[in-house]
DNA sequence: ATTATAAGTTAGGCTTACCTAAAAATTTAT
DNA sequence: ATAAATTTTTAGGTAAGCCTAACTTATAAT
């Protein structure tokens, strides 16, 4: 697996300190897969760049500074699986690509990804377009469609059986 | 900068070759900005790998497994960065990013996103939604419309003028 | 309370992707 | 055709991110 980032820890921290009160090595040792003593290793670089509380054999919490960036990147992690899911990728792909992609993407690359996922979802059936997109991506046929033929337009024919 | 990778290097090899017959170590080092001592290592990697025509002192060419990665992740990064800029990313941005994200996405999530680039530009106008995603983008509104009422339309309005 | 077991840490090692400095080969200028 | 300049390679070094094995501390069982 590629070589994880500080994000990815902080992370990965942020989502067990939810279910534990403190994280140990062997949590994210076997969440992450990799060594124990390298978490140790890893837990000195984050305690020393202040992201994390570290007492030796003691278990770690986040800083406020931890726990910051934790929420941020979790946040870009969700949105860009929901962005990706809009589109129609797999939930398990989206996952693993928004878990890659989380850590490289420009600010403002990200600022647009959210705005169109919001944009996407004002309407809770969410717009006539993705369907149409879908049915393209299916067949291979691009169907011009407006709300007057709707009844006739076969991208919506097949959904209304 | 960001480690590369072998796909780095083979589609700049690739770019590079496109201009001048053979590729020698200081047009990468310049391009990618290292040492060209470092491009001498590469070098080795790639030919060991298949990539390339590697003489010593006498530049290198791509092999026809180096053109196919090549023109793989050149289209990649091509896709990437139409896609981006659909969403109204800045060029500049887009192209950053495309670079980082066609080694790290998934094909079946690529496959996705050439279909959405493929869809939008099925009309050469460009679908109706994206100039309501820009206005929302921009003001934070989301206004409805469809072909009926367009006149009516803020968003359309104010390409009208 | 002592011992066995589990968890965490340290020390030392490996690999990768870069680097610098110096040596070797090639090209250019006279 | 030789010397000077440029390009390329080699040799040796560094830092990061992992590893294993051995040691230390903490926890659980009797």
């Amino acid at each position: 697996m590629r070589k994880k980032t500080i994000e990815d820890y902080v992370e990965m921290i942020y989502i067990l300190q939810n279910k534990n009160e403190k994280v140990h090595t062997n949590n994210i040792a076997s969440a992450l897969n990799i060594n124990p003593a390298s978490v140790t290793e890893i837990f000195q670089k984050l305690s020393s760049h202040g992201y994390i509380n570290y007492e030796k054999y003691s278990g770690v919490t986040l800083t406020a500074k931890g726990k910051k960036t934790a929420v941020a990147t979790k946040k870009k992690h969700d949105t860009l699986k929901k962005f990706l899911t809009i589109l129609g990728v797999d939930e398990k792909v989206a996952d693993i690509d928004a878990c890659k992609i989380e850590h490289i993407i420009n600010s403002e690359t990200m600022k647009r990804l959210t705005k169109f996922v919001e944009f996407v979802h004002q309407k809770k059936e969410g717009p006539r377009w993705i369907d149409h997109f879908k049915y393209f991506y299916e067949t291979g046929e691009y169907v011009e469609c407006n709300p007057l033929n709707e009844k006739k337009c076969p991208v919506h024919m097949s959904k209304q059986q």
